[in-house]
DNA sequence: TCTCGTTATATTTGTAAAGAAATAACGATA
DNA sequence: TATCGTTATTTCTTTACAAATATAACGAGA
């Protein structure tokens, strides 16, 4: 068997971590389901968390990433802004080229 | 401020992790101390963390990455092998290179 | 055979993160 | 104004991981 090199990337402002993989995966459930408690429940994550990490990410981007309505019909909802879709297909577009570019740096050591 | 983008890259093996950033670290210490406890101390980490983590990383590697030798005049010590003396330089290559390129990725975008 | 400082290992303790549960707040609609 | 399903928030419990502690094993040299 041989060796394979993985990697973990996210976005950091002000030294805080803005959106990492979890997150992603969280947000592209929220563009599939349209509520946050349901994206949750798809993911197998709790509300409170699922809802932290929004709260966190919607604080810290430049801009906000999900509107989010309470009440009314339906009960309320929460969807993506253009803005948080660009940030996650720009998110998952680096992660592939990163794993790639790691792929062919191993290739071209000998351990 | 401006976002940044950073990573963590490790090497598996079987699906394991065999090398990350914590264990190049420690074999660097090793590397200088000559010692195991002595390399633990020198980066504030526990000796059970440390020979826990190069019990893992000698078995699950291709070859042996240190020599740990108990008894004796000085009471033991432990010191890389050549084997161990190229992961790391190859680790730490790959890790700078990961560094710049996603450096490259995020200038090419606008978020 | 005794000492020494190290590696090796098991056991217990402490702590911070994750999870569960409960409840408040909300607003369109009927 | 009563209902509904959602978002928002607090509190409590659990659990997993880190840390501390204790001790065994080892072998060259005095």
């Amino acid at each position: 068997m041989n060796y394979k090199i993985k990697s973990r990337i996210w976005i950091e402002i002000d030294g805080n971590k803005l959106l990492g993989e979890g997150n992603v995966k969280l947000l592209k459930a929220i563009e599939k389901m349209g509520s946050l408690s349901k994206a949750a429940k798809s993911i197998e994550m709790s509300y409170k968390k699922a809802w932290s990490l929004v709260d966190a990410v919607n604080k810290r981007a430049k801009k906000p990433v999900t509107i989010n309505s309470i009440g009314g019909k339906g009960g309320g909802g929460s969807k993506l802004t253009p803005y948080g879709k660009s940030l996650i297909s720009t998110f998952d577009e680096i992660n592939k080229n990163c794993w790639s570019f790691l792929d062919e740096q191993l290739a071209q050591t000998s351990i």
